[in-house]
DNA sequence: ATTATCTATAGATCTATAGATAATGC
DNA sequence: ATTATCTATAGATCTATAGATAATGC
């Protein structure tokens, strides 16, 4: 039954990796803190000594979404080094991830949710916001200073938004129309 | 306890008032039916003979919730004839809007938990979306057309997103700065 | 000896149903 | 007689804890 120490530490990040994929599909309350660790391949039993409560891993795995969601975020820019802003908005404004709730952006998926939850959920959405907003403001024009900033701010707004509303509706056109016109909205207002 | 038909016909109704409020504050599966009924002053054993299922009233109160809020920028509109966007821009980007949780928009409030329900309950939102669609394509520009569409589906995503990532957030100067960058990006969008 | 994980369970809460109660509506 | 609402409850599920088990780490 018992696991080496690092196999065991092992198993705990897996239970955070887990709780990041399975929290953004069904939401913080959508899914027990059984099924959380059978996912895991693990039993409920030992949830306890891995983690302070549910509200702990969620704090957890909310910073670990936000985190693979701002490498994969890097790694689609540093793919097109030209125009990496471009690669990103297409890629986050595209029909793929409208659908892909489960790895998709957890702002999308767990924005709502996350107004709800405690400072330490916020935080670590915040700490992943900024992650973005840094990115995005690097790309956003050369000028850097505060006004890139606000136009990060603007940006990652359009585009959260329009992903929020294109999975909110059942017809399959508004929802692409919802991409299709952050898409250009965002291009337009890098280019003025 | 038996009550007149008109009487039972008000009581369902606060029911899905009072649901409206509840879910947009606690979420969907932060709420039960019975906290739901206590606040409508029933009892619970009477919410199967007013509703077919929890579900049921999700989607009936998403669409009394998505409803109110599209009377809200009407009301909005119509106290500054001179300039409606404006009125209603200055609403929905303000810090109250993103403290007022419970009467707030519910695209924003629930938008991601809708993601993860069935086609009734984004039945609801879509309805009401293409409301607030309705409006801002009749106030962005006079050309009508698909390009006010676009402008419009832009606009609301800007705004949806902006809520959404300030009501995410500790930080309340971060959360105020999505919201006048939003601000700023709408206005400017409009101008072109 | 320590400890990572397991089985088992307490106690609360959730959705939904059954049947009682008491007032309306015919 | 009908029916809107109530009390009571079934059965499932949820968070959290207790104590057993068996392998690691000293």
């Amino acid at each position: 039954m018992r696991v080496t120490r690092s196999q065991a530490e092992q198993n705990r990040q897996t239970v955070i990796d887990v709780a990041s994929r399975l929290f953004r599909e069904r939401g913080f309350d959508g899914i027990g803190v059984k099924d959380l660790m059978e996912g895991a391949g693990l039993t409920q039993g030992g949830f306890y000594k891995q983690f302070a409560s549910k509200d702990d891993l969620v704090a957890q795995a909310s910073r670990r979404a936000l985190e693979s969601a701002a490498n994969r975020w890097s790694t689609a820019a540093a793919a097109s080094p030209k125009d990496p802003l471009g690669a990103v908005i297409d890629f986050y404004l595209s029909t793929g991830h409208r659908e892909e709730k489960t790895d998709g952006c957890p702002v999308v998926a767990l924005g709502s949710d996350a107004a709800r939850q405690g400072a330490e959920v916020k935080a670590s959405f915040e700490a992943g916001i900024r992650e973005y907003l840094e990115m995005l403001g690097s790309w956003v024009g050369k000028a850097g200073g505060e006004e890139a900033g606000g136009k990060a701010m603007a940006v990652l707004s359009t585009m959260v938004g329009a992903v929020v509303l294109s999975r909110a509706v059942n017809d399959p056109d508004l929802a692409k129309a919802f991409l299709g016109a952050a898409s250009d909205q965002v291009r337009e207002a890098l280019a003025a």
